[in-house]
DNA sequence: TTCCATGTTCCGCA
DNA sequence: TTGCGGAACATGGA
């Protein structure tokens, strides 16, 4: 369940457990995961280190191990599991890190569109993949997003989804950040008004936040959400309208046919 | 059996 | 050059 707030939560997950741990050995249960590394040279580069410290840009996940960091990205389907007994290991493990001290870091990941790789940095990796900026980033301003904006055509919800454009937001929160901003998906870019440009930046991000926060909490989504009424035909919790089922970007979309405009 | 899924990439076309 | 539709990838659940 992987967009930028299920990654947050899997690298808070990941420094909460399984930092400053010898690795022992790690397991590559299908090479169909891995990236450009060969899983040989993969054990070779982490076995006898420490992962030290863990690094999040949008949807990706990165952890320090000696002169490297390995790359994590989750697909549709990726999640992390750290144990302590071998019957625990998940049932699609695809990469298990196992610690001197007994315990187990495992990847998993059911439809195999995730990654594992190494990477000499996240700067480096966030530069080969031109990746853009994370939207939780102190840095990405509302003023920086209208630098963006200004530079762009074409339907906003294609904009809010290209990782080039803004890394982490996917298809669930950008719908989720056009219904609560009443925008409708299609809309192009520049006949987005200046307040308008201003709610979708305010909006994604408290969305986003929002979702880490109550998600830490073991809470589920809040019920003026879209996205636990992601039907067609549903009620909208905001203003009463019919929820409409499309396609955008490639992606099944859903919005309020009355109040998104 | 068929359709659908929180992602990414590549190709062809306008 | 930019943007977009479609297909492909792999797998399980409704």
């Amino acid at each position: 369940m992987p967009e930028l707030p299920e990654v947050e939560l899997y690298a808070r997950y990941f420094a909460e457990q399984a930092l400053r741990q010898e690795i022992a050995r790690v397991e590559v249960r299908d090479e169909r995961i891995l990236g450009a590394v060969r899983k040989e040279a993969l054990s070779r580069a982490l076995r006898g280190n420490e992962f030290t410290r863990i690094s999040r840009h949008g949807k990706h996940l990165f952890a320090d191990v000696a002169t490297q960091w390995v790359h994590f990205h989750f697909g549709m389907s990726g999640d992390l599991a750290y144990y302590t007994s071998e019957d625990e290991e998940p049932r699609f493990a695809r990469v298990v890190f196992d610690f001197t001290n007994g315990a187990h870091l495992a990847f998993e990941d059911m439809r195999l569109f995730g990654v594992v790789d190494l990477t000499p940095s996240p700067g480096d990796f966030i530069r080969e993949h031109r990746l853009g900026p994370d939207p939780l980033d102190p840095n990405f301003t509302l003023k920086r997003f209208r630098e963006i904006v200004a530079r762009r055509r074409g339907a906003i919800k294609a904009m809010l989804m290209s990782q080039e454009i803004i890394a982490g937001i996917g298809n669930l929160y950008a719908d989720e950040t056009l219904f609560q901003t009443g925008i409708h998906p299609r809309r192009p870019v520049n006949k987005l008004s200046h307040s308008d440009v201003k709610a979708v930046y305010s909006r994604m991000r408290r969305v986003l936040r929002e979702v880490i926060e109550r998600k830490a909490r073991g809470a589920s989504y809040p019920r003026t959400y879209l996205i636990p009424r992601r039907e067609e035909g549903e009620r909208c919790p905001k203003c009463g309208g019919t929820i409409r089922r499309t396609v955008v970007f490639g992606r099944t979309t859903y919005y309020c046919g009355r109040h998104q405009r």
